[in-house]
DNA sequence: CGTTGACTTGACACGATGTCAAGTGGCAAT
DNA sequence: ATTGCCACTTGACATCGTGTCAAGTCAACG
């Protein structure tokens, strides 16, 4: 029986560094402690992931996969209208954003030094952008668009407000709730971009 | 005579600090790196700085020093009404990220790591935060304020969108000129926590 | 002339990553 | 039952950057 060429080990170190970045967020969480939470030598994890960049990275996915956060992406936008689009992303989005927080956070600090990682990080902020592209071309259909912003400026301001930085400054760092943060990122993106 | 009870070679270091920076933002920059720039042994260095951290917020001191930010901020504060003062602020600050940003870089990235510095950060944005502060005042005091925006939102608002972060994504990752960020940045501002 | 102080040279400890080599133990195919 | 494979363990080691320590140089200044 080939059920599963790969035992459960590989996920059980996934979810070791989830748990750990989870605990202590702003923690250094070595290789060796990672592989102590997974009941494992600090070996046996660089025979699942090359280096610590790359278990970081398959992190993320990992929780990608584990909340279908693409599915529910795809749902918000294709619900009702383009302000209902633009409102859902930012509830699915905001939603998923404390979720993920411990572990793109530590991504965020390799990117500076592994290259892979930095790649990794583009590619997922480039979906991001993708998604702030086609609400802003639903809003352009619908002339809900602001008269006055270009098209690929509303992308970017959108992609920018919604951004973890942005959250981070919001909720991190000045204390505001998950509530607060959408009903204002919401109101903030109607006063900015959408037509009055 | 001890007109100069340190000689130069502390603010050698420091100005080594900063171009090294400078010239690649991206780049490790290692005590070592510095220190050949300066043209001192790398053990000189700990002569006048304990450690890498200390360094790096003595060269964020000096940028302030250098340009001198204050007064410039005082001025654009006192410049004429309300609205004027915030988009002065705008200006003089969103002149000023663009010069400090290779050090900053560097001094949010090893905030995760040395308390030091996250304290140092923290004092920096704290100030930035003080005067976002006095000008959401001002508004409104001149009933320039967004009628639905409360005080302290509004305050953690601003100071969010005109944060280094927000400056980097809009600039660096979006590929923004300072004009342009200027520009939009006042324009979200206006549409967003200012009345109609 | 001698002392002081800034700087140099060279060595070293430490912590974390990543590599290498030699086991160990279970499970499966023949 | 024996053989061989495979995931994992143990322990040692190279590397790199930070920070420390100790001894020595050299010029200025009394």
């Amino acid at each position: 029986m080939m059920s599963s060429s790969e035992p459960d080990t590989r996920v059980r170190i996934l979810k070791a560094t989830w748990a750990l970045l989870e605990q202590a967020p702003g923690a250094p969480t070595r290789m060796s402690d990672i592989a102590k939470e997974a009941g494992i030598s600090r070996q046996a994890v660089y025979l699942h992931f090359p280096n610590r960049a790359e278990l970081l990275i398959a992190t993320t996915k990992h929780l990608d996969e584990v909340y279908g956060i693409d599915k529910q992406i795809e749902e918000a936008r294709a619900s009702g209208g383009a302000r209902a689009a633009l409102d859902g992303f930012v509830e699915v989005w905001g939603s998923y954003i404390p979720r993920i927080y411990p572990v793109a956070k530590a991504l965020l600090a390799i990117r500076a030094t592994d290259e892979a990682a930095a790649l990794a990080w583009q590619d997922r902020m480039d979906a991001v952008r993708a998604i702030c592209s086609e609400i802003v071309a639903l809003l352009h259909a619908s002339g809900d668009l602001s008269a006055d912003l270009d098209r690929d400026i509303a992308v970017d301001l959108l992609w920018t407000l919604v951004s973890i930085r942005t959250w981070e400054q919001l909720t991190v760092e000045s204390g505001w709730s998950e509530e607060q943060y959408q009903a204002h990122i919401r109101r903030l993106l109607h006063s900015s971009i959408t037509a009055s």
